[in-house]
DNA sequence: CCATTTCTGATACATTTGTACCACTATCTG
DNA sequence: CAGATAGTGGTACAAATGTATCAGAAATGG
């Protein structure tokens, strides 16, 4: 069905534009917010745009989601080996400025545990994690059961920040990543 | 608004009924499969019953979370001293037989992140929790840094059951909490 | 038992939403 | 540049969905 789509530079860029505006449209509405309409009025393009670069509004939240997961694996990977503080820094601007990302990628979880096609995607999160967790703890590598529970503690906390926004600063989100890992 | 609803005891039943029918579709269909329709159905009830005991689909939506909220923060108080075998027996079946009610808790926590009529009741759940864990630790009452990381750790550990199924078995399970209480 | 209130269930209707359509333009390829 | 392919945007429409309505049944309270 899917017939190449996005095949020229103008086109790749409204697609793109399209999946930032899921990202904004889930934050400001939910999930039930997403739609054909609301998704191409926030990207400033006609509803017909939304039709053209998806096979179905599942196929445009699940990209969204999808690519939002994506980057943020790809920042956490990034972190492998940095200090503390810059770990910290990165994590206070997750659940700040780009807290619709953080948000979209639990979101992606949730529909991932109803639908296997995304089972995939959504757990990119995780091996991210996991990668980043054994960078962190290299002396631990015989212990795969101590970086497990360091993994669960992290996501634990980042719910915390994203549900209370608590810790938040920078300086907090080190003190409680630095007990985390002693 | 909301004229006095559900007075018979009859009224409470069908109300009932169609708050457990909720968290059943909510399961099968996910959070956009929730209306009016799908639940009066599958609750053997026609339409008008799922209009006449809620002010709207969000409200509907909003009180079946909440209740699953409830149930599982009033089951996690009841835990307050057991030993860790039937803590690990009763959160198995909690992402087991009650999969659906776990994943309804986190449906409402990140519904409330966007209406905070929702938050206190979201809310109830991480208070339990660290109650729960609060409970378990009477001895370091002073640490209250140390509860907070268990805290995280027993979160990010229920999130992963439901997640990955690993842990799944009560055995499994009580290892697991083992290790993040000691 | 009677008057009042609550509930029932069928139907109707306006709105929202997903998607198809199509004439037209832009872009690419040779 | 010419033909083919890709993209555009306005419109239309059917299906899904939220909600109102209402006559009548059932339950309640005195």
């Amino acid at each position: 069905m899917a017939a190449p789509r996005a095949r020229t530079a103008k086109g790749r860029l409204r697609r793109q534009l399209l999946l930032d505006a899921v990202l904004r449209v889930l934050e400001q509405f939910g999930a039930s917010g997403v739609n054909h309409r609301a998704v191409a009025a926030e990207a400033g393009l006609p509803l017909a745009a939304a039709t053209y670069y998806f096979s179905g509004i599942d196929d445009m939240l699940a990209s969204a989601l999808r690519q939002a997961t994506e980057i943020q694996a790809r920042v956490l990977a990034g972190l492998a080996g940095a200090p503390l503080r810059t770990i910290a820094r990165v994590l206070s601007a997750y659940v700040g400025e780009h807290r619709y990302a953080a948000i979209a990628q639990y979101e992606l979880l949730f529909l991932a545990m109803r639908n296997d096609s995304l089972r995939e995607d959504a757990d990119l999160w995780y091996r991210g994690l996991d990668d980043a967790v054994a960078a962190r703890m290299p002396d631990l590598a015989a212990l795969p059961e101590r970086r497990r529970q360091v993994a669960w503690a992290v996501d634990g906390l980042l719910i915390q920040m994203l549900w209370r926004g608590d810790p938040s600063t920078p300086e907090e989100i080190e003190t409680a990543l630095a007990a985390v890992f002693s």
